[in-house]
RNA sequence: GGGCGCAUAGCUCAGUUGGCUAGAGCAAUUGGUUUACACCCAGUAGGUCGCUGGUUCGAGUCCAGCUGCGCCCACCA
């Protein structure tokens, strides 16, 4: 912004569904308020329930949302606040469901059952990224299965299947076999009598199947140090199938049409009532009656036993292996068989789009040549690496599942409608003609299931929703639960209701010569279905609105890795999809992550996050903003030690730590220190501590952001020293030739200062370009400590006042610190700013050559530019050897342990130019050493008792300070090093290849060190030579 | 199991196409306060750059292997 680009950083906030909606749902029944178990009771008795939950949702989200907004304010972020945004709101809902209905109509769209990962405490389906994959300790059990022919006669033998989940052979549709597997491929064909169910299923031939390895074959691999394949070690050979229990067992059933028998409800307990064809199995079976209504862990323990009771059980071995846990429930993952709405991202439009916009020098070439592309594509990542993770993860993309089980979202804007032609006339065209008649026609997609006898349709408008509304208002069940088996008896009953049914019946009735029903889908969608829409309906869309023209495509989005694939992706494909192949924005900036002081992920649910706001309280919000611009870095995750405050006596210390579940190091709950008791932000997010008067919330700091806090501080004294320089401004600035084209104006730091902050400007600038903040801070700060403070201001400090020229410089410096630092500190710079702007007029800033515009605020300032070509190469050389000198000379007052403030004298042996530069600028040296000059030239004498000083061509002497003994000591080690450094070189340049090998300008580099090492052993020689 | 990354001073981290006599902040340590700043100033000490090989005139930097961590992905027999 501050250098004139039009931008915008718009807030906002998303609803986060599962999430938000668990958390909601738990602090209601921790607080003795009716939770969302009441409120689906409420809508079962046909009352508002869900309305009136979405409504407790609604207040919470509106509570967290202000504490994220005033977080943000508080760290000064610059928003446009007014722009403010939330992905549930009118004009966000308004794309949604605009982008939904074009997909649907393009066909992108689809409902279907499929195994899905169900949470069976939300009860909600789970994008694959929501699943999180844990170590669990298990067992393999191996149970036999008596083998049988079609009709269920036994023939004595069993089959022996091996799996980790016993309790899902309730749902068995089969046993597998390799076919290749000699030994028992024999059996192909034949049947097994499933134990407990008595379900005869057939023995079928599937190449999926693992081969058991003979002992033979472990032998012979183990001799030869080839590694075992684990699951052919564990395999049993016969693999049970459970099409609506297992993703693969699901793709194998597919393959032979095999029934899918779904023997659990949604709360993962063993049920009869979804899928499951019980007529036949639960004759007179009390052992399979004792399983109903246990839950699935309950289940496996009771098969297990029944097994081992029953002689079926061949073996258990324990096995370690890889679970699916839901990420915000965390109990396992059930493969689960179900209705649900999915997005074809697999589609080329949407996938080969998303890789097709990937810049050229980043996407690499698939293995198997697909997604070739001639597309010069802009989407570039920072740093480079994540440009693999976008592309792997769209070459092995899977169509993305989008519903939700969930009361928090966008509802899905589809209807399912039944219409009961008692003409038996066609269902979609009588709910056309209804349609048709309130002037809506266009508005909808229909669309008939091949599975379902009801139809479905999609719509973008609110009208619509209103007329379907009064096709379905006398009907409470809602149909996507209905069984198939159900309908009929549904329709026949409702026909005879029909006589008593109310006007809005009347209304259908009259439009069409049909009894209809209507419902919209329960579901919700998926968060990020909203979230991928943002850089379109923040901006407008599916309106043409001038902000979509402007900010549509941006420049860059900044975010963190773990949603490369979540959000970024998935705003690439919609973008390009609803945008005409634009992209979202060019850049993704990928920043590195905090972690907490073990090392850990900070999570707000763990409670081992820092709070900004506890940050700004301990160190102020320009100290935290510096401190994190400094410590993020391109390559590496942060650590973060983090302090707890003690709220009695606000003193920092380390906390107590314990290993929380899943090992996690996180702060006790409860904290003593110095015999007073708190309670820690893990203790109030965990649930486990509650703060009290006598044991209040510490909140947390870190020693980290006492750098920023340093920094902030540094700044306001220099500033409180510059500008007691700077008052009464008197004679009129220089406004040309004092820029570098005339160097001789200004004197040697004037000149040097100037050279530094020209060059500062061109690093900040190629940082800030190439996204690397922490260097961006880094030079910020070396120049105004390091050069401003430490050299600048101290060589100017006692002449400043009457000097103009410094004055101008000084002023010059400060203003465009000011300018370049704002960006990370801006509440003390515009402070300072405002300081400066009173007291310094705009013509005693800037000179030729450097462009610091005026301006009231400066968060409206310029950004300072300066012409390269005002590089002072000469002034850095000579102000780089004046500042060595005076480096050494404070080097060995301190090994001579010459007290601070007594002067010394000196006298200096240089050669004429150098003399000469000395001589000049002996303001800057004599002050800066605590030395008074007794002559400089080449030639000089040596006087008694001194130290001398070496710094390539210069010497020089410090009267009075030394015995000879002791500077005959220093000199000689001092001569042990030249001689080292002399010989490094010299191997160097007698090896043949370095010379023919290495560039020119390293070997001349290399010889002039050589030179100036041979010339300052000689210089170290006669030095002692001089002592006797 | 696949992929990506990390290991540099006591701590937290830089080190940009190989040229380094390896840096910063903090911590440690010596000395310093008549007015910009002790949240400061002037110094000092501290590293065989995880290990083993290789490429090269030259390796913290490139390659291979090993060890130890972290993250992401993966069809839980």
């Amino acid at each position: 912004r501050m250098r004139g680009f039009n931008t915008l950083w718009m807030p906002g906030t998303d609803h986060a569904g599962i999430a938000t909606q668990t958390v909601v749902d738990k602090r209601l029944q921790q607080e003795g308020k009716p939770a969302l178990k009441e409120y689906k009771q409420q809508e079962l008795e046909g009352k508002d329930g869900r309305g009136q939950f979405i409504a407790r949702v609604t207040a919470w989200k509106d509570e967290y949302e202000e504490t994220i907004t005033n977080q943000l304010k508080e760290m000064g972020c610059s928003c446009d606040w007014d722009r403010q945004r939330f992905t549930m709101d009118d004009q966000c809902a308004k794309a949604v469901r605009e982008a939904f209905f074009q997909l649907f109509k393009d066909g992108l769209i689809y409902r279907g059952k499929r195994l899905v990962n169900w949470d069976p405490v939300s009860q909600t389906a789970l994008a694959d990224d929501e699943v999180e994959m844990q170590e669990i300790d298990g067992n393999f059990y191996y149970m036999k299965y008596p083998v049988c022919d079609a009709q269920g006669n036994l023939t004595g033998e069993f089959a022996t299947v091996a799996t980790t989940r016993p309790e899902t052979m309730l749902g068995d549709t089969a046993v597998a076999v390799n076919p290749s597997d000699a030994p028992r491929a024999k059996y192909i064909g034949q049947f097994v009598r499933l134990p407990i169910v008595n379900r005869v299923i057939p023995i079928i031939a599937d190449d999926y199947v693992v081969i058991p390895l003979t002992d033979a074959d472990a032998e012979r691999s183990e001799a030869s140090g080839t590694p075992i394949d684990n699951k052919a070690k564990m395999a049993s050979g016969f693999l049970k199938v459970t099409p609506a229990h297992d993703p693969n067992d699901y793709e194998i059933g597919q393959r032979h049409n095999l029934a899918i028998i779904n023997v659990m409800a949604p709360d993962a307990s063993i049920s009869f009532a979804y899928g499951w064809p019980v007529e036949k199995c639960t004759e007179n079976n009390t052992d399979l009656e004792a399983l109903i209504g246990l839950s699935r862990e309950e289940a496996r323990k009771a098969v297990v036993k029944w097994f081992k009771a029953n002689d079926l059980m061949a073996e258990v071995k324990p096995y370690r292996h890889a679970v699916g846990h839901s990420y915000r429930s965390h109990v396992p993952i059930e493969p689960y068989y179900t209705d649900q709405w999915y997005v074809k991202v697999t589609d080329d439009k949407l996938r080969g789009a998303a890789l097709r916009a990937m810049a050229n020098n980043q996407r690499e070439q698939s293995d198997d040549g697909s997604f070739k592309t001639d597309e010069q594509g802009e989407l570039s990542f920072t740093p480079s690496r994540y440009a693999k993770t976008f592309q792997t993860w769209h070459e092995n993309i899977r169509d993305w599942c989008i519903s939700r089980q969930l009361w928090w979202g966008h509802r899905i804007p589809v209807w399912f409608v039944a219409i009961l032609s008692p003409n038996g006339r066609d269902s979609e065209l009588i709910l056309r003609k209804y349609l048709a008649e309130v002037g809506l026609e266009d508005q909808v997609v229909i669309r008939k299931p091949e599975t379902h006898s009801f139809l479905e349709v999609c719509t973008h408008s609110q009208e619509v929703d209103l007329a379907l509304g009064y096709l379905g208002t006398f009907r409470q069940k809602p149909l996507v639960s209905v069984r198939e088996e159900e309908l009929e008896s549904d329709r026949n009953q409702i026909l005879k209701q029909a006589p008593k049914l109310s006007s809005v019946e009347e209304t259908a009735k009259s439009i069409g010569e049909f009894l209809s029903f209507s419902e919209q889908d329960p579901d919700v969608l998926d968060t990020w279905f909203s979230s991928a829409l943002w850089p379109l309906s923040t901006m407008g869309w599916p309106d043409n609105t001038p902000e979509l023209a402007k900010w549509n495509p941006t420049s860059v989005l900044c975010t963190a890795r773990e949603i490369i694939t979540l959000w970024v992706s998935r705003m690439v494909m919609f973008n390009r999809y609803f945008k005409h192949g634009d992209l979202p924005f060019k850049d993704v900036f990928i920043h590195a992550m905090i972690q907490d002081g073990h090392g850990q992920k900070m999570s707000k649910s763990l409670g081992n996050g820092v709070d900004p706001m506890d940050i700004i309280h301990s160190h102020g919000a320009d100290a935290m903003r510096y401190t994190l611009t400094k410590i993020t870095t391109q390559t590496q995750d942060v650590r973060l030690p983090v302090d707890m405050v003690d709220p009695h006596t606000g003193e920092t210390f380390t906390p107590e730590y314990i290993t929380a579940s899943g090992g996690v190091k996180v702060a006790a709950p409860e904290q003593t220190y110095k015999g007073k008791k708190m309670v820690s932000s893990y203790g109030v997010a965990s649930g486990k501590a509650r703060p009290t008067d006598d044991a209040p919330l510490a909140r947390n700091s870190s020693e980290k952001f006492d750098e920023g806090q340093r920094f902030a501080n540094k700044l306001w004294n220099a500033f409180r020293f510059a500008l007691a320089n700077l008052e009464n401004l008197s004679g009129s600035p220089r406004r040309d030739g004092v820029g570098f084209a005339d160097a001789k104006g200004l004197a040697l730091a004037d000149r040097w200062i100037l050279n530094q902050l020209t060059k500062t400007i061109g690093a900040v600038d190629s940082a800030l370009r190439e996204y690397r903040f922490s260097d961006y801070a880094t030079a910020v700060y070396d120049f105004f400590w390091r050069d401003l403070c430490d050299w600048y201001i101290e060589i100017v400090k006692r002449t400043v006042k009457e000097s103009p020229a410094q004055q101008q410089v000084l002023a010059t410096c400060l203003d465009a610190s000011l300018r370049l630092l704002h960006p990370a500190m801006p509440f003390i710079t515009e402070r300072l700013w405002q300081a400066l702007n009173s007291q310094v007029p705009a013509a005693w800033r800037g000179l030729a050559g450097f462009e610091l515009k005026p301006s009231e605020m400066l968060i409206r300032a310029a950004w300072p530019k300066a012409d390269s070509a005002l590089l002072d190469t000469d002034a850095e050389r000579d102000f780089e050897l004046i500042r060595t000198i005076i480096i050494k000379i404070r080097e060995a007052r301190t090994a001579y342990k010459i007290p601070p403030r007594q002067e010394v004298q000196a006298t200096t042996q240089a050669p004429a130019p150098i003399a000469s530069l000395l001589l000049t600028n002996r303001n800057i040296t004599q002050p800066l050493t605590g030395c008074i000059g007794r002559g400089v030239g080449p030639h000089v004498d040596r006087p008694a008792n001194s130290a001398a000083v070496l710094v390539g061509e210069v010497t020089v002497y410090l009267h009075d300070v030394v015995d000879a003994q002791t500077e005959k000591a220093r000199l000689t080690k001092l001569l042990a090093d030249k001689e080292k450094q002399v010989k490094t070189l010299d191997g160097r340049l007698s090896n043949a290849k370095y010379v023919s090998s290495a560039p020119a300008h390293l070997v001349q580099e290399t010889r002039d060190q050589h030179a100036a090492a041979i010339r300052e052993l000689e210089q170290v020689q006669q030095q002692i030579a001089e002592l006797g």
